[in-house]
Formats: structure tokens, sequence, C-alpha cells
DNA sequence: TATTGTTATACTCTATAACTATA
DNA sequence: TATAGTTATAGAGTATAACAATA
């Protein structure tokens, strides 16, 4: 039996959150993807068609971010960069449906993290869990949760 | 009114576990730390005293990891590197009354990020959510939370 | 002048490998 | 030979600054 060292709501949640991911990323690294590229993925699938620097903004990523992310994506057929008549400096970024597809699988192993780390807890618990979360984030202005 | 792109409980939490440690980090600046040297500093208060190695094992870090921390915090006069007689390959990280006072400033600077974290959050919700974050670090084994 | 995408660069965190001195 | 601490190095994530093309 050990004394633990740390127990607030903040070191906590930042731990939780660093070995999620890390989990997060071995589940994606047979599809070719890191988190940060789900990410990315998730948010062209969701918003309004969105030029690199409306994506940036809306994932909380500073623009020069999104490039190598995207060159990631389009290498892997998951996105297209389409050009705009209208404003030749930017592009209109899409999803095709090979990043379809791969959004799916990722989603899935999104869902299997999300098992992982509630399903030790109390069906009531896990539902304030999540609720909790959300709000917490929303207070936070936390991007692409908004 | 916009549509939020990821609401996954792993999502989340990774994005609010990074939000709260940049706040923690700028709460700690002015103290002339980060949050890895909290982490260390809190393990030592805690633990029995320890060698490098056994505070290494105890964060989840790798013992190289440890060498440049114990560095600045020695530097800050806030732990000390005692030699061993016994084994003069290691030495025992002791905490100085500096660092105790240093430990104390960064726990309420914690404290702060906390209050940031759950203040929105109902009396029931923030309790559930506190029992909860425990559960699932002891699920994962979270180093420090054992 | 201002903005989009891009490149180059730098800083932080974290990990591995190799070295040294001890055991 | 094995271990403690250290150094050097490298990878991933994220940020700033400067540049070319376009507005």
């Amino acid at each position: 039996m050990e004394t633990s060292t740390l127990h607030s709501a903040g070191y906590l949640l930042t731990k939780i959150g660093q070995v999620t991911t890390a989990r997060f990323a071995d589940l994606l690294a047979p599809l070719g993807i890191r988190p940060k590229h789900f990410g990315l993925l998730a948010a062209i699938a969701t918003l309004p068609p969105s030029t690199q620097q409306e994506l940036a903004r809306a994932l909380g990523l500073v623009a020069s971010a999104i490039v190598e992310i995207i060159d990631d994506l389009e290498a892997l057929a998951a996105v297209r960069r389409v050009p705009r008549p209208l404003d030749r400096r930017s592009y209109q970024i899409e999803i095709t449906p090979a990043g379809s597809r791969l959004l799916e699988k990722a989603l899935a192993a999104g869902d299997e993290v999300d098992r992982l780390l509630l399903d030790g807890l109390a069906p009531a618990d896990a539902d304030s869990f999540e609720r909790s979360l959300v709000a917490i984030a929303a207070r936070l202005g936390v991007p692409g949760a908004a």
C-alpha cells in the first residue's frame, strides 16, 4: 500500500489525458494517422467547407501547424485541397470517401478509448462525468468543443 | 451557435488537460518552476526519502528525465542531493525549507486551477467528477496517483 | 497594406542509447 | 555483470517569424 502523491483534479485530468492520448495513438497507428490527424479530419467532416485558416481557428491551432497535417491526410487521399477561384490564396479542404472511411475507423478507436475510461464507473457516475466534461470544456472555451 | 466537432470523453479529457496544464504553467511561472518541477517536488515531499531512480519510477518518468528537473530545483535551493555512504552511486533527494515554501505556493496555484475547473459544476457533480477521476486514474495505473 | 499558405526555426516534453563511476 | 546518475540525441507537439502569391 502506497500513499498517493497527488489527487488534485487538475493533476489527475492532465495525467489521464496523457495516458489516454498515448492509448489513442496506439489504436490509430495501424490506420497510419495520429491523434492530431484525427482531430483535423473530424473537424473537416463536421464543419461547413473550410479553409486552412478556418480549420486552424476552429481547432485552436496556429495556421502553420495545419499545413503538415493536411499534407499527411492528402497523401493518404483522405482530404483534398480544392482551389477557390474567388480567392486564389486559399484552398477549401474537403474530405474524400476514403477519408470518411478512415474517420469511421478512427471514431471506433475513439469509442474504444472512451470505454477504457468509463467502463469501471457506475453508470450514473459515467453520465455525470461526461456531462461535467462537456460543461468544463465549454466554460474553458476548449477549441473544438464549443 | 456552432455545432461541436467532438464530444468524446477521451477528446475532451485530453483538451481540458492541455488547457489546464497551460493555465497551471502560467500560475507557476512567477515561482520560477513549471508543472514538471511541481510534480517532482510534490513527490519528494510525500514519499519517504528516495533516490532519483525511485522518484522516476514513482512518477512514471525515465531516470534521465529526472536529472534536469532536480538540477533546476537544486539551483532554486528547493532540494538537495545528499550523498549516501552506503551506495556512492546514488543520492538521496531531500526537500529544503525553501522547497517546502515553494511547494506550498505551488499547491495554492494548483488549488486555483482546480477551482477554475470545478467552480461551474453543481456540488454533487463536482464531487462525482473528482471521485471518477481518482477511480479512472487508479484503473489506468496513472503514475503518482496510485 | 493585409491575408493565405508555406517554410524555417525554436522550445518543451519525453524517450532511448551510450558513457562513468560505482557495486 | 549490473545499477545510479548523467549526457547526448532524437521524435512529437506546438509556437513565432519571415516569405511568396494574392487580395
